[in-house]
DNA sequence: CCAAAAGTGTTGGTTTTACACCCATGC
DNA sequence: GCATGGGTGTAAAACCAACACTTTTGG
């Protein structure tokens, strides 16, 4: 019997701002699951490949842009999808939501960044889809340095701070952790300082973009 | 237009044997790529799993029964394959090889394994897949246990050893990783001994699988 | 008794942790 | 001047890397 398996691909679109980690999520417009929340993603055409048809959805869908973006797992259950035999390749992307406007278009009614302890319920297997990201986030701090995808351009140490005790989910000692990041040598300290209403003003930082990407070839061992 | 994409899986599965890692690959029968290596792989039924279409492939081409299985990636090119446009999704196997008699039949012609620095030249992508797959059977030894799933159910410390200088194609000091694979607590030792010829017999140790696997799950960081 | 592989401890250097006070600003 | 967040050093403990000789067997 001919094979009747259609391809589809998802986009786990991760945002991060002023203390929280937000997914990017669309209702959607059409059935099945008319009108319920869903992570964004679509189907792939005959002749693009799966990041040309993740980038596209994305576009078309959400207005996103995105930053980076790397694979995250295949979900290929034969009872995943009511309308057949579909299978998703599922993508992880980071981007810097201050960076455009999102608007909904498409396939999708309406587009937001939900909060990743306040997620609306999801159609489909997108629950299990967005548990293994959420999952995968939390464990690249550990191998990896992170924040350049997720932080603005120039930022105060503690912005970096916040995102590391947000994804680890605990707090951190300051002292160490300014140590240990700084000795990575990935930050080069600004002159411009920053004043947030109150306190003394935070120095700004940048990620050294070259030896950032150069720190994530060749990987890390990172114990907070 | 109407999608016309196919949806093939393929299992990287290598096996470990008296110092030497290697890989599972079958002689094309049929075109394209017909007397060529491939990995063994196949189209998906449209109502079985992922993981149920590799297990099948790869008990009809080779015979093999797979002790380990993950996905490793989905390999999505248009033009990857010359028939059409046919996606895979990529498997990472472990066995034991001596576990049972690997046969040729279906698709392949032949069956071999082939020892990872003695590589034929390969059907597709395949080559791609297939160091992809290298690199993250030897990137998972920095993070997780390894051996289980390779070695022989009692073995010798130095199995362990060779195993790992395998891997890491380099010399380790021997006093110091069999101090810090013993502190990981998940080798029993036995009261048995081996004799390979010449030299001190070696006591035998096995994993103690319900650590093993708890320690999988923690994760690690080893530095060798 | 020789060759071959197995087994085993100590030391110095490095890294990591734990921990608390002063600084610069806005109000 | 007080509240707020920013910035900083040190000492003890844990960990890691380097290093070589003795033991047990087979021939």
């Amino acid at each position: 019997m001919e094979q009747s398996i259609k391809l589809s691909v998802d986009a786990v679109v991760f945002g991060y701002e002023s203390g929280t980690i937000s997914v990017l999520l669309i209702k959607r417009k059409y059935n099945p699951f008319k009108g319920k929340w869903a992570i964004p993603g679509g189907f792939v055409l005959n002749d693009e490949s799966l990041e040309e048809a993740v980038e596209r959805e994305l576009r078309e869908e959400t207005g996103v842009q995105i930053n980076y973006l790397e694979q995250l797992y295949t979900f290929g259950n034969p009872k995943r999808d009511p309308r057949g035999r579909i299978i998703s390749v599922a993508y992880f992307g980071l981007v810097h939501p201050n960076a455009f406007k999102i608007y909904a278009s498409t396939d999708a009614e309406e587009v937001h960044w939900f909060k990743i302890n306040e997620l609306p319920e999801l159609s489909f297997d997108h629950k299990e889809i967005l548990d293994l990201a959420i999952s995968r986030l939390q464990s690249k701090i550990t191998y990896e340095p992170l924040g350049f995808e997720l932080l603005d351009e120039k930022f105060p140490f503690s912005d970096l701070e916040k995102l590391y005790t947000t994804l680890l989910g605990r707090a951190i000692d300051r002292r160490n952790f300014r140590k240990k990041i700084l000795k990575l040598n990935v930050l080069d300290e600004l002159s411009e300082k920053v004043s947030k209403g109150s306190g003394r003003p935070a120095n700004l930082f940048k990620f050294n973009e070259k030896r950032y990407f150069q720190l994530k070839k060749d990987g890390i061992v990172f114990d907070i």
